[in-house]
DNA sequence: TCTATATGTAAAGTTTGTTTTACTTTTGAT
DNA sequence: ATCAAAAGTAAAACAAACTTTACATATAGA
């Protein structure tokens, strides 16, 4: 699974420890998901989601391994 | 967080076992998500969520406590 | 009522997400 | 070139997802 929370980071100017803040996770984590070292659970999709004013789809997308 | 899995699978005439196999978990793992045992990962939210032809915010809700 | 199918549940074990601490590297502004 | 902020990374520890096995309960049809 890819996403693009990076791009979405930049379109509201937010540091990865901002958004870490906003949505209650560690910085550690926030640099994890980008670099796809792991997947997050669902709840914390759903809050990124909802910070940016997307949908789910819009920021997570499956891959064919997946 | 909550979802309506149980509503998609009676539109769709799927039991458990049957999701489970198409999106290549167990069947308890289902049972589990259906009961709130736990939160999937984004990876298999977004698999219900094409299998369903709806979108992860159609299926999952997040909670006030999440 | 008997039987098959579907669902619920539980415990043990493995894998993976997430945190914490801490350090290095990159980037951008002055 | 320097400095501060941001990003990258890593290891240890803990929490949570997920599997497997196994059994109990419910439901519906013959």
């Amino acid at each position: 699974m890819k996403n693009n929370i990076k791009v979405q980071r930049a379109i509201y100017n937010m540091t990865q420890a901002d958004l870490a803040d906003k949505i209650g996770v560690s910085r550690q984590t926030i640099n994890a998901m980008e670099k796809n070292k792991y997947v997050p659970s669902t709840v914390l999709s759903l809050k990124i989601a909802r910070l940016f004013k997307i949908s789910v789809e819009e920021i997570f997308f499956l891959e064919d391994e997946d």
